[in-house]
DNA sequence: CGACAAATTGACATATCTCAAACGACGTGG
DNA sequence: CCACGTCGTTTGAGATATGTCAATTTGTCG
């Protein structure tokens, strides 16, 4: 019943970091459940857009998903990188509109839960409003990390904490890079220059192994370590 | 029936940025109305503390709070500055504790609404469950935008943003700053001694007037455009 | 195979931080 | 009521992390 397509295995920690469904309970099952039909993205499209309504929040399924919110004048800050068991969209449930993007990483399956079929779920279970609440507050509490790190972590740390939160939610050591360098230094508030340098510094110390967009962590505790930015001065 | 203990003018804008009952609805007239007597904090007070089981949320009537998160290593990050006729606390209700400290920034009068007088209110409403939702999502929007700023901006960027805020928020152009320069650098990814230097910058040119913790505005437009990065080379 | 996008790498510029000193405001206690 | 100590702020000089620009290499997809 769960999300077996999942191209990780679908097993789960209940990171903070994730927009998870978290915990089973019946609530979120029936949750589940109510999802829609599953739907393919390909690279580049967008499951939706700022501005426009609401459609319904999303379940990722297999791949994965850029979210972003656009300033005024042009500058783009990558808000999440959402992946296969993780819930999107739940910000705009109480919103007229979109006031972020969501655009696929490469082939990602979703399945949709719309506002009707949401409401009506509302009827049937009364628990769900509390744990819609539940899940956007989990969100406010990942939103507030990250936060900290674009305000008081240096390059290093930025990228460090990345790096473990990727593998806290894929729990896997090898874990591919479905952004570009460009967008990855847009979710950190870094230059793409500054992702490329400090990946290869990491793999001259020996705390990863990179080929391209694939990275294997080869000490994941020492990299913990620099992004909490524990280590008197690492890297 | 509204806000009218508040020091500055209690008519607020619909801002984006602001945690605000936002237009009047019946939803929310019943929702101010369920807030308990006013409770008053002297400066340096906590509202409440991350870790602390969620007690309810709170609506501030007079004074000034700064929400801030702790990492584990010791860093903070404030992320935002609560003002006369904001919620705070919303995003503990999904929560089993706080993540974020909420401390008083001079002497502030609240008024809480418990868990329990917010589910007794549920059973009466059903509306107010999808009040909840916009309240704490279009907090999420805020949140955006100011990680947005933490992650593209300048610093004269930001603390144009900031000013252009606060004015918004409160409707008024001679600002008091109730927080240190330090936390203001916090809150905006800065340094206090970049706080300080910019703030002068900006009344050197005109666009501020400056005294101590007084801020009077003078050109919002302009300000507002270095605010947006509009300027090609302002500042 | 060829063309285009992404990534790497270097040299250099600079915004911002760090450290330090001096100054001012402000409350406390003598 | 004044002196003093504390805390916050200002200001300077110098250090540095990161950004910018540009050239080169690599990878990818038609």
């Amino acid at each position: 019943m769960q999300t077996q397509t999942s191209s990780s295995d679908s097993r789960r920690p209940a990171s903070l970091h994730a927009l998870q469904p978290a915990p089973a309970t019946q609530v979120v099952d029936e949750l589940l459940q109510a999802f829609g039909p599953q739907r393919h993205f390909a690279r580049h499209q967008y499951l939706f857009r700022a501005g426009e309504s609401c459609g319904g929040i999303y379940l990722i399924e297999k791949g994965s998903v850029k979210v972003s919110t656009l300033s005024p004048n042009g500058d783009e800050q990558i808000v999440c990188f959402g992946l296969p068991g993780e819930l999107l969209g739940l910000e705009a449930l109480g919103q007229a509109s979109h006031n972020s993007s969501a655009v696929a990483l490469e082939p990602t399956h979703v399945r949709a839960l719309s506002l009707p079929a949401l409401h009506a779920l509302y009827q049937r279970s009364p628990g769900l409003s509390h744990r819609l609440l539940q899940l956007i507050s989990r969100r406010i509490a990942v939103l507030h990390e990250h936060m900290l790190m674009l305000g008081q972590k240096t390059a290093a740390e930025r990228l460090a904490s990345f790096l473990m939160d990727l593998t806290t939610r894929t729990q896997m050591r090898d874990l591919t890079l479905s952004m570009s360098r460009d967008a990855l230094g847009c979710y950190l508030g870094i230059t793409l220059e500054t992702v490329s340098r400090l990946l290869h510094k990491f793999e001259k110390e020996k705390l990863i192994v990179l080929q391209g967009r694939r990275v294997r962590l080869i000490e994941p505790a020492r990299l913990r370590l620099l992004a909490e930015g524990t280590c008197a001065r690492a890297a």
